[in-house]
Parts: C-alpha cells; structure tokens; sequence
DNA sequence: CGATGGTAGCGAAGCCTTTCGCTAATGCAA
DNA sequence: TTGCATTAGCGAAAGGCTTCGCTACCATCG
C-alpha cells in the first residue's frame, strides 16, 4: 500500500502514459506497438495494464468508438509538476528551484532555452 | 521494479534515506526510531531493510563500530539532482528546460530564489 | 554462574506489479 | 455459413517489496 503520493504511475506505467502523451489518444494496437517494440512484451500484457490504469484513474476510454480509444488522464504537464513536487517533498527541502536549474546546468541547454526560461522568471515574479 | 530508472530506491528505502540525510550516520536504532514513528513498522523491518539497502549500495555501513553504524551512500543533492534528471528523461525524454519549468510555475518561488535562478542562468550561458 | 536486554540476521508470508495463456466476442473473406 | 484475424478480458503465475517471527549473539547485571 502507497501512502504519500498515494498512487504515482509505476515503471510499466509510466512507459504506456509516455506513448500516450506522444501518440494522442489511440487504440490499444496503436500503444502495443510501441510498446513491444521497447520490451517486446504480449499484446495480451498492454491490455491488462491498460485496465488496471483504467481502474486507478490513470487513463481514461472511450467506450463509444471501437476499437477502444484510451488516453492519458493527466496532461505531460501536470503530470510532470506532480511528480515533480512529490519528489521535491520526498527528497529535498530546500530552494526547488536553484535544485532543478542545477540539476538541468549540467545537461545541454541552448540559448533559446535559456532565454525562455529568463521569460519565465519574469512572468514568476511578475504575478506571484 | 520501480519506475523512473533502473535501481531507484523504493518507498520505504527513500524513507530511510530521508531519515538517514537529516540524522546522519546513525546506529538502526535510530533510524528505526524515526521510521517507527512514521509507520509503526517493527525493529526487525528497519534492520531487513538496511540488509537490502546495503546490498543495493544506497547506504554504507561502519563494521568497526558497535553497534554498526549506516550512512547514506549518496549525499541528498546528488541524489535529488540523479532523481529529477530521472524523472525529466522519463517523461519528457530529454530537454526539457522550458517545461520543466512550467512545471515549477506553479508553485511559489521567493524573490531570492528567482533571483538566484537568474544567477545560474547567466553561469550557464557564460561557460557552455 | 544464569538471566536480561539490546543488536543482528534469516527465511517465509503477504501484497503489489507485470506477464501471459486461455477464452470469448466481433468482423470480414471465402 | 465456416474459418481466420483482431479485439477484449479474466485469472493465475512469476517476481519484487515489505513485513515480521523466530533465532542467535553478546554484553552486563545481579
């Protein structure tokens, strides 16, 4: 039993939302491909995990069309903000954001990048 | 297994290591002291635990000392900066900078923490 | 000395995640 | 219609995480 984040996306998971984010809603065929192409698991397995996440709310179907269309329940967005204020609660205390620009320093960011997120804080500071 | 990564610690292993990051080095009985506090789990749990940790590589341990003494083997920034850089890979599959930081907009951000942002942004231009 | 209390560990139970085999329903072609 | 492919689902196996009971060890106290 989960208790904090209560019931954050597993491994497997987490894998079908990223297809989904990237894909738009699709039958199940369309996300067993990509699937299977990175695990080479069974048809079978994708619609098992499609409804336990059914079942935990993490995607949602639409029964009307057939095949079955499924889709995320949260956008990459929020999804990404949750974990990632799950994970600063869990892990670390102090300033989040200087954590993640450090953490974002050592990767590649290009200028654009960098000015955008200069945007960003100004929009921040702007309407707190 | 669990998601974002490969060996990434489970939840009562981050527990531990929280507990471990704020206490320091500790004997197990006061790792399970805090753990016991939180979750009322048993002695022998938190001695398991740190069994399977140690085989793991998360914590290390001092043998010479009596009783035997555990200390995380990461320091919390490395490990929350190993964890985000996880977590941006997995659900953004790669740069993500901009989103990233979307992602944070939402929540509050002092003055001196956006002012601190803006720093490293004018480091990270200055040396690419 | 034996008894007591704190420390350490093993093995197995219980639960959750992931996988799949088997079954059924549907649609389409021959 | 019969046969085949596709779609959907259930239940159970396999494996990992978490928990604890039981055992053993080692000081120290009486």
């Amino acid at each position: 039993m989960r208790e904090l984040g209560s019931s954050q996306p597993t491994a497997v998971e987490l894998e079908i939302l990223r297809i989904l984010w990237e894909l738009g809603p699709s039958p199940v065929r369309g996300i067993h491909a990509r699937l299977a192409q990175a695990k080479g698991t069974n048809y079978s397995t994708t619609v098992k995990m499609l409804s336990v996440m059914l079942a935990k709310g993490l995607v949602k179907r639409d029964d009307a069309a057939s095949p079955l269309v499924y889709r995320a329940a949260m956008s990459r967005d929020k999804a990404a903000k949750k974990f990632l204020n799950e994970l600063i609660e869990k892990v670390y205390e102090g300033s989040a954001m200087s954590l993640v620009l450090h953490a974002l320093a050592g990767g590649k960011a290009s200028k654009a990048q960098i000015d955008e997120a200069r945007k960003l804080l100004d929009e921040m500071e702007g309407k707190p």
